[in-house]
Formats: C-alpha cells, sequence, structure tokens
DNA sequence: AAATTCTCCTGAAGGC
DNA sequence: TGCCTTCAGGAGAATT
C-alpha cells in the first residue's frame, strides 16, 4: 500500500525515463477513480512535454505548461514504466503513451485518482489544508506538539491526520510509534514533550528507512520498473500482532484505533 | 469546532 | 472445490 516511501520511490523512478517526454496519447479504460478522471487531458496532454515530476505528501505531480497532472494511487495503486505496452489486463486503467515509453496506472480498488489542475496547485482544494512534509524542517517537535495540544483524539490518529503531518499512514504510524515507545490510544495532547520530540524524530527516521530500502511492499507494492520495496524485512510491529516484541518479547497486542489496526507492545509503548 | 464514523472497491483469507 | 463472509486501508464526506 503506497504510503508516503513507496510514492516517493515512484517519484524518483519515473523522472528520469519522463524528463521532458511529449505526451502521444492518453487511454483511459476505467475513468472511475475515488473521482471521475478528467476526460478533457485525452485533448489536453497531447503535444506538450512533461515539466517536472514531484511529490506533495502522498500526490504525485507532474507538471507541464499547461498545468499539472495529479496522481494519488490510494491503496493498491501503482505505476509502470513500459517501453512496449503489454496487453492491458484487469485493472490496467490508464496508459500515459510516450513515443518510446508508456506510463501505465493500475489500481484494483480504485481508491486512487488522477486529477487535473491548470492552477497554482496550492491552492487546489487538496493541497489548501495540508500539513507540514514529515521530512522538512518545518515539521519539528515544537510545530508538533503545539499542534497536538489540548487535542483529545488518539496519538495515532493524530499523526495519520494530513492536516497535521502528512504522508504517515497505517504503517509508518505504528512503526514510529513503537520506536518512540508511546501508546497509541494515548490522547494526543496527553502526550508530554519529550515524547513529542522523539515521535517526531522516530516519523523522520522511519520515512527514511523506508525510501532508503525502496518502500514497503506487503502484497503488491512495486516500483516504476517492477522492482519490489524491502521496508517490510524492517517492520517491527506492523503487521505482527502475537508475535514477540523485538525488544522485550511481550506478545505484541493489536487495538482498532478509528477502524485501524493498531499494533502496539503493551509493555514498552507506555500509556 | 472537534471527533468519530461512513464510504468508495476488490483481492485475500478464513469458515463451512 | 467452491461459495459466502469478513477484513484491510487513504482520506474526503457525512454525521455526531
Amino acid at each position: 500500500m503506497p504510503e508516503l516511501p513507496e510514492v516517493e520511490t515512484i517519484c524518483r523512478g519515473i523522472q528520469k525515463p519522463l524528463q521532458a517526454k511529449i505526451f502521444k496519447k492518453i487511454i483511459i479504460r476505467q475513468p472511475q477513480l475515488r473521482w471521475p478522471i478528467p476526460k478533457s487531458i485525452c485533448k489536453l496532454l497531447p503535444g506538450i512535454e512533461v515539466g517536472d515530476i514531484s511529490r506533495r505528501a502522498k500526490y504525485l505531480l507532474l507538471q507541464t505548461s499547461r498545468g499539472t497532472l495529479i496522481i494519488h494511487l490510494g491503496m493498491s495503486g501503482y505505476l509502470r514504466l513500459h517501453p512496449i505496452l503489454p496487453k492491458a489486463t484487469k485493472h490496467d486503467h490508464v496508459d500515459f503513451v510516450f513515443n518510446d515509453i508508456s506510463l501505465r496506472y493500475t489500481d484494483p480498488r480504485r481508491f486512487g485518482a488522477i486529477l487535473w489542475s491548470e492552477d497554482d496547485i496550492n491552492n487546489h482544494p487538496l493541497f489548501l489544508h495540508l500539513g507540514p512534509e514529515p521530512l522538512s524542517s518545518d515539521f519539528n517537535a515544537r510545530y508538533l506538539f503545539n499542534k497536538l495540544k489540548n487535542k483529545k483524539t488518539a496519538i495515532k490518529t493524530a499523526i495519520m491526520n494530513s492536516q497535521i503531518v502528512v504522508g504517515v499512514g497505517n504503517i509508518y504510524a505504528a512503526e514510529a510509534l513503537f520506536l518512540a515507545g508511546i501508546y497509541p490510544g494515548e490522547s494526543a495532547g496527553d502526550v508530554t514533550q519529550l515524547q513529542i520530540t522523539k515521535l517526531c524524530q522516530a516519523i523522520k527516521k522511519k520515512l527514511k528507512q523506508a525510501i532508503k530500502a525502496g518502500g514497503t511492499t506487503l502484497k503488491d507494492f512495486q516500483a516504476s520498473d517492477g522492482k519490489p520495496g524491502y521496508f517490510a524485512q524492517q517492520l517491527t510491529v506492523y503487521g505482527r500482532e502475537t508475535k514477540p516484541c523485538l525488544i522485550c518479547q511481550t506478545p505484541l497486542k493489536n487495538i482498532i484505533i478509528n477502524q485501524r489496526a493498531s499494533v502496539y507492545c503493551s509493555t514498552c509503548q507506555s500509556r
């Protein structure tokens, strides 16, 4: 499931191969994603050049002189580069065809999105209320502590809230909380300043580690070149319910917080 | 206003 | 073997 490291991996993977390529044709087989894919891109894009390719939160941004293509992978989406396009299968919803390469969007669960914006991307409704990037200096202990004070919601829910900080999904929230020794169900406003400092560092550390490993491949994540990510081998709590804590051997517990599985160690993660 | 729940979707896994 | 049920999950929308 793509989280920030996975999107970053894909972003880096397509930057060079698509650099300055000219869109030739857009094939939309299934426009019904989270929102309908605007058909206008089929007419708009051909003939224009790919500019900067970047990432904001878990959104991939392909800039052009006419506007920005916004791609979100939802939880089962991925992008693959193909020199020659293979025959489309069931969930291959969109192909962006260039002269000598194609970018194929595949998403079995269709929670993703492909949108088009002609305005400043920062004014787009989806981007208007986004918090800071977790790996930027804007995301620091002071910011996080201030943002969380008086909040009653669970600390895990808070760090997964994109208005507070972007790009932290279920996997990395669980991993960071374990590293910081914080009980995921703790009220955000009750987490001490020292713990917040640890948490902030833990989020950055885990995300960096995962990017280095090329992302986390659980079931089907693959980079744009088809290679899996290797961060799954470094997971300490996510998906390890009932298995022994890597620090103290206590069997890990799973609680549901806001409809999300939250695995933690009842010994190492104090309340 | 803030917090929680609902919703979209399909593949995988488990039960019988 | 196969059908049915349950679950996972990003994040905006709806509800409390």
